[in-house]
DNA sequence: ATGATGTTTGTAATCGATTTCATGAAATCG
DNA sequence: CGATTTCATGAAATCGATTACAAACATCAT
């Protein structure tokens, strides 16, 4: 391969004159301007990225970790940040971290050894205490995560508001009597969670114990958490959930045994993901902005870069979700 | 930061007895190799990989080429990529090309550059033509993609075998009239149709030309389409779609006609994706093993890589699709 | 004791760019 | 016209590692 030597001596120029070609310097003549740029085409010549990196200590390149990259809501979220990395001439390496806190930590090398210019978080394992050593060797954005005690960037999803959002839309059809069923008690289940019992209280309504579900990841659970529902002596007339995938499983449960989605129980989803439109009736879901969050994310992940912002300060902005109303309330 | 000379200062040693250490090579004595352990600790030093790769002509870094990010059938390809890179210590950057021509091209600089040692197409949108001078930087690999005159190792699926496959199904559960419902008219459709035909002709069954739909691809598409076969004198009992949510979409559109899925029409679908099993009924469909091919692919590349495998000629891995029975057919 | 062999370490070249500083030539100014 | 500024270019240091080669020393067989 040809390097900018060989461009310098097919030219008779010095290499710096070659390198301020390339970057398109001021103070290079016309005529050498293009003399060194038929070389360089001549011969077959490309500015090696090892050496440039090297020297400009930089490498445009962000690591973005991500739990599972078949999950829908997070390539939302990374095809938000790759669009503005795309914009601003970074790259990004994918860190799928399944979730495993070594794994995590396993990424942040690339930090340490300058491999990437910073990372984004789209989700975290390891408590912040783990993490925050890290964050000397460049920018540590956190998307779609809170953490306290935290001191850097993070965007987050205001899933008070969302829940709440949808709770009211589910009191102002009518109903009394809701049922809340939920993943696991994670922050983001707080927050829901917060964000739910807010609207009912401010109702005057009650919500019994019976009536609160957990552990309902997937659609299995879905079914038989709707079943619990079923053989309720006092059963709910409208069912908030955590995901569209449960939703969906439910408004499904419900039609085999005979029931009518809105009609006789709502069915509130979660995410929007596509299936919301897929299944009859439609669901009436919540909407997640993730390319939102993952956009803003990478744009004050340049801004820290660049140093126009503060990167090892805690600062937090949080985006609305929104009801996408169908169907199934 | 500190660098290898500053643990050589800092031990009395020589910056090449420390990179020994670092690289764990052999011929260093016990005791320098902890003293040059507590030194790096006690400076906290990493290696920069920039130097590193510079030195060592390699990035351990490949670049994969993806349409776009949300579409769960590449997602599903990359994480498949992606396992077998973490497992090697390769690290993925992500080139999402929009189907972009001029994206891909750009993108095919890292690999000039030796930004990457080499690149993954999972999806091509250039002539082989445009595509071939690159091969000269390093291992190319045609992942769900073929090429007549491609240079370089390719992985497929068998989409011919796979669309026989399903029609020979829906023959098999005794229909005779089938439609045919396609999107494009790319190199993936025209196997998909030959297998139709290679299974309907086996049969010697007849498809009448206005059984053939072209250009549904959304769900949209998929209800004006149904709503033709619908409409015709002599209707078929079975259709043939391109895709899971275009099935889908059939689906809710058949019983929203008051019609039985699968007892009036029948309904086959394509990819397997997740709604498949959220509908009712359950779609029949053909499953493409995105992540088999995407980790088929990566051990390919890195035998290139290796030299273990010639990289500038073609060769052509097929595998082969599976029919998931379900309840739509 | 001698030479052969193996271990441990260091010196210095190298990977391929960018950038500081110096220098001479050309342009501008009073 | 001399002084000053701007332009065009090159020499050499630098970024931070790896490695070929050499040298010093220890081990071992003869």
């Amino acid at each position: 391969m040809a390097t900018i030597a060989d461009v310098a001596d097919y030219t008779g120029l010095s290499r710096a004159t070659v390198s301020r070609v390339i970057n398109d310097y001021p103070h290079v003549s016309k005529d050498k301007r293009r003399l060194v740029h038929e070389a360089m085409k001549e011969l077959g010549y490309f500015p090696n990225t090892s050496a440039r990196n090297l020297r400009n200590r930089r490498t445009d390149l962000v690591a973005v970790l991500i739990p599972r990259l078949t999950n829908p809501f997070f390539t939302l979220i990374l095809d938000g940040i790759e669009k503005v990395a795309e914009e601003n001439g970074f790259q990004l390496i994918i860190c799928q971290t399944k979730s495993s806190k070594k794994k995590e930590l396993e990424f942040l090398n690339l930090l340490q050894t300058k491999q990437v210019d910073g990372v984004i978080f789209t989700s975290i394992e390891n408590d912040w205490e783990q993490i925050q050593p890290y964050t000397d060797h460049g920018p540590i954005i956190l998307c779609n995560e809170y953490h306290h005690d935290a001191t850097v960037p993070m965007v987050r999803l205001n899933q008070v508001q969302g829940s709440y959002l949808g709770t009211k839309h589910l009191i102002e059809r009518g109903h009394q009597r809701l049922a809340y069923c939920m993943g696991s008690t994670s922050g983001l289940s707080n927050d829901r969670r917060k964000g739910f019992f807010q609207a009912v209280n401010e109702a005057g309504l009650e919500v019994k114990a019976e009536w609160i579900f957990h552990d309902t990841y997937t659609m299995e659970d879905g079914v038989k958490t709707f079943n619990k529902i079923l053989s309720l002596t006092e059963r709910p007339t409208a069912i908030f959930t955590g995901g569209d995938e449960v939703a969906a499983a439910m408004v499904k449960e419900a039609k085999r045994n005979g029931l009518d989605v809105p009609g006789d129980i709502a069915i509130l989803g979660f995410d929007d993901q596509p299936i919301a439109s897929m299944i009859e009736p439609e669901l009436t879901t919540i909407y997640q902005p993730g390319a939102e969050i993952g956009s803003r994310a990478m744009t004050i992940f340049i801004d820290c870069l660049k140093g126009k912002r503060e990167r090892v300060r805690q600062s937090v902005m949080e985006l609305p979700l929104s009801l996408v109303i169908r169907k199934s309330t």
